[in-house]
DNA sequence: CAAATTCTTGCAATCGATTGCACGAGATTT
DNA sequence: AAATCTCGTGCAATCGATTGCAAGAATTTG
């Protein structure tokens, strides 16, 4: 627990100036000085263990080289992939990520967004963020540049990097339209998210194109994207007055606690209903009967994501793409069959 | 992106001095002052959006509140849970957490451990630890509190709060011989890991105290902790001279490998040989044949080890415990039946 | 050989907050 | 009323590194 070596100590021991040393040490500004000096000074650095305090670097450049990364899960892989994409961004530029879990509630979006901006971030990858601009609130939001990943912020200038979420959704309908099924329903993620809206309203436009029409209690809207509300949802849409054939889930997790409340009804995948979900988290291929899901590019939203929030630290005033939109495909497993014959 | 406002500023608004704002502001000396001021300065504060420089804070205190995580693999649920564990302590304490990833590299393990040290953590929780003492390269892995977790350092003073691995291991191999398995085979983790190593040799003793003696060929050694090298390991089993019955796996991504390189091979689990894990990672139980497993805590290795960490970071000289093993339970599924009769 | 130029290095201010010390005003004691 | 004590506040140093400016040395030029 020895204290630290400092600048001053390398001056002392080198009997130059501290000035001189930081210079010696800078490879940027290690050229004006003499090379002597320069081999001098590395080699004490490196004999006295000195490690550079980039506290107080930060604070006489104003840059932390520290970005804020706003998960709703770190539990969930599917955020765990995106935060190795932009990890393989940030890493070579030198930031290390602080990853801080919002568990989806405002509260604590808005506390740990403070919590980022008193560390001096020089940016913040907000992956959590709920579709009502949250971040508004925060006094501060736009001290510091921001860019949202997966979701996004509605009718805001904030830069987002997200799936093609209404395409996703066309094609799970598409599919179990081509299957069969004509009568369709829809658990919804939760109306917060950009993502559970976006994939809700799809969802209603292309069951309309196809002339399937809306009827009364084709649509569940979960509270959260895990299993329990999957379940809960799947158990109302199935006490409600629409006789349905299909569901299409807003995402993996809630298909599978679809499918774990029909086998509690007595009913199975794909026997007696199909289901379909949204992402294909790791591990999806192994469960029965096997998800028929929609495919994002995981690591592709954290990379990209991550490439424009650096643009935006190193160029100030950079333009960066409002929105980008990735591309999806579709992954056919064993969970959508032709519906039965009545 | 107008710049933050600093105590300086609100100095100038309410005519004091810095170091009289900076005490109003902080709840320990503001009992020193007039109500007055107080209640003026903290108004200002408020209006002007005032939020304190961390950075700045933590050059002058020497704390950063910053504590790094060290994490082999982020996208292993494993890690996750002990992530959020070490959180629901950290962040009460008013910690942030900053989380790296090492990809288990051992370079990347001592380059990230610099990057922790240079943004001036105040300790560390290494979930990412190899067996020897990896650290010990790293200039300065004494200078700042350290804790591993999951994993621990043999002959070292770190203090660590790790899974019953020897228990665990004797649980599967003892339940393997109660369903009447003599041939049991170990795929066993990486020997870099503690966690490797310790379940590789409660497994050689465990056979040896239940009388099944070590074939040739009943070990085979991975060299990651994932479905691949579990494959591989398999089939090299399978390969070899040794015809066993059940193989008890190190963890259980390697089992999932392994129970998938049997149905390449024709073989089905259990029927014709049983397979068991170690950690019961979350969705496992959707996972046919449903994977016979030891249950660690998780979440609990994760607050424990926190737990150690923030009262050897508050208390210089804290005495912890050097080494803290949680207990095991057995979750038994479907992936254990008897033997075949021969 | 003197003057001009370039190069190397040190001095000192600065980033924003914390904290020991001292000063002055008001309260208390004798 | 003089002497002592408290209490609230300001002054200034400090944490470790960066950087504009200028002094002095070394080099080139006329």
């Amino acid at each position: 627990m020895n204290k630290p070596v400092t600048l001053k100590d390398i001056a002392r021991e080198t009997q130059v100036d501290v000035s001189t040393v930081s210079r010696a040490l800078d490879p940027r500004t290690r050229a004006k000085l003499t090379s002597e000096v320069v081999v001098r000074v590395c080699n004490a650095a490196r004999r006295m263990g000195y490690r550079k305090n980039q506290i107080a670097r930060g604070l006489r450049t104003r840059r932390s080289m520290i970005v804020g990364i706003l998960l709703p899960d770190i539990t969930n892989t599917v955020f765990a992939a995106i935060v190795r994409g932009a990890e393989s961004v940030f890493e070579p530029h030198g930031y290390a990520p602080i990853i801080v879990n919002t568990d989806d509630d405002p509260r604590r979006e808005d506390a740990l967004f403070n919590v980022l901006l008193e560390r001096g971030v020089d940016g913040i990858l907000d992956v959590a963020v709920r579709r009502e601009s949250p971040g508004s609130k925060v006094p501060g939001y736009a001290d510091v540049p921001v860019v949202t990943a997966n979701r996004e912020i509605e009718r805001s200038s904030i830069p987002s990097v997200v799936n093609d979420d209404a395409e996703g959704i066309r094609l799970m309908v598409q599919h179990l339209h081509d299957r069969g099924h004509r009568r369709i329903a829809h658990v919804a993620g939760p109306a917060t998210t950009s993502t559970g809206r976006k994939r809700a309203s799809a969802f209603r436009q292309v069951t309309s194109e196809l002339g399937l029409g809306l009827p009364d209690g084709a649509i569940a809207e979960a509270t959260r994207y895990d299993e329990a509300e999957g379940r809960r949802c799947v158990e109302l849409l199935l006490g409600g007055p629409f006789p349905f054939t299909a569901v299409a889930c807003a995402n993996d997790r809630l298909a599978l606690g679809a499918i774990a409340a029909l086998g509690l009804q007595g009913l199975t995948c794909p026997d007696d209903v199909s289901v379909t979900g949204f992402n294909d988290i790791p591990f999806l291929d192994l469960v029965p009967p096997g998800l028929t899901t929609v495919r994002v590019q995981q690591f592709g939203v954290g990379r990209l994501s991550a490439e424009l929030l650096v643009r935006m630290m190193t160029d100030q005033g950079a333009t960066v793409p409002r929105t980008t939109i990735l591309p999806v495909t579709s992954v056919e497993r064993g969970s959508v069959a032709a519906p039965k014959p009545v």
